[in-house]
DNA sequence: AAGGACGACAACCGCAGATCG
DNA sequence: TCGATCTGCGGTTGTCGTCCT
């Protein structure tokens, strides 16, 4: 059987996603589906094999990935599917929504299967208790992944309630659980940016999760990113110019204020 | 402070099965 | 039925950040 040439075609990219190469696949699935791998880079204006789409569609982009760490229930099924299943990572991803087998895949290698050598000779419930100590504090991650339609808009959510009692906000907040509100990016005017800071200021525990398709980006109290979309790839500013040019691709919105 | 070592994870490669004409 | 193409999967690599000396 004669392999199709994928990526070795001139002039295609490679490498890390750019957050504008991601508006662009995010946009043109959410218009017109992917049906067709190979054909969609070229139909969305993108310099990419349809491999290469599909890949970060799948494992990054896609609007039910869940972010984060992984938990100690996440970690223990992990654990006990790969004793019964092997490098299957298709099928334990299976067992675990939000997680992509390339997420998993990664946590054994740089986690698990080094606690597994580390723990021989333990019993397995003391190398199943020891993952609980390695777990890192991290943003938290909302389980109501959005359900977008094509042309929804994105949502900012914060922990802080008390951030939407500002007087003269315009944003329409919504109550999606008691911990955290909802914002719609088409509510959002030009008290936007100085209702997250003053949302912010108000509280030292306040931390802002952007979600848009499903991709998270969180901001601690600083501002900074803090995890998620883009974690250890793009610097603050790229994140917030991102995400900037995302919300007023969907809205008008006023100039980005200095931090 | 510099730079080497290491860890984490996104992305790529290539194979194999599925699908289609 | 067969060959071409597409898609999914697992292994591997590359890059970036952090830690350590």
């Amino acid at each position: 059987m004669v392999r199709a040439p994928c990526c070795e075609k001139m002039g295609l990219k490679k490498g890390p996603w750019t957050p504008e190469e991601d508006l662009v696949l995010i946009n043109y699935i959410h218009l017109h589906g992917h049906g067709n791998w190979r054909a969609l880079p070229k139909q969305a204006g993108l310099l990419r094999c349809g491999k290469s789409c599909r890949l970060r569609w799948t494992n990054y982009l896609r609007p039910d990935i869940k972010r984060g760490n992984f938990t100690r229930e996440e970690e223990d099924t992990i654990i006990n599917l790969h004793e019964t299943l092997g490098n299957k990572w298709s099928a334990i991803a299976a067992r675990l929504p939000g997680r992509t087998d390339n997420e998993i895949k990664n946590v054994w290698h740089t986690h698990l299967k080094k606690r597994l050598k580390h723990n021989h000779g333990s019993s397995r419930q003391q190398l199943l208790d020891s993952s609980k100590d390695l777990k890192k504090q991290q943003p938290p991650v909302t389980a109501d992944s959005p359900q977008h339609s094509s042309s929804e808009a994105s949502t900012l959510t914060t922990s802080d309630n008390n951030s939407n009692s500002n007087s003269g906000s315009t944003m329409n907040t919504t109550e999606t659980n008691e911990d955290v509100v909802s914002v719609s990016v088409s509510e959002i005017d030009e008290n936007f940016w100085s209702e997250v800071l003053s949302a912010d200021n108000s509280s030292m525990t306040a931390d802002f999760q952007v979600v848009v398709g499903g991709t998270h980006q969180y901001f601690n109290s600083s501002l900074e990113a803090v995890n998620g979309y883009g974690s250890g790839v793009y610097d603050t500013d790229a994140n917030m110019d991102f995400w900037y040019n995302l919300f007023t691709r969907a809205a008008d919105l006023p100039e980005l204020p200095e931090f």
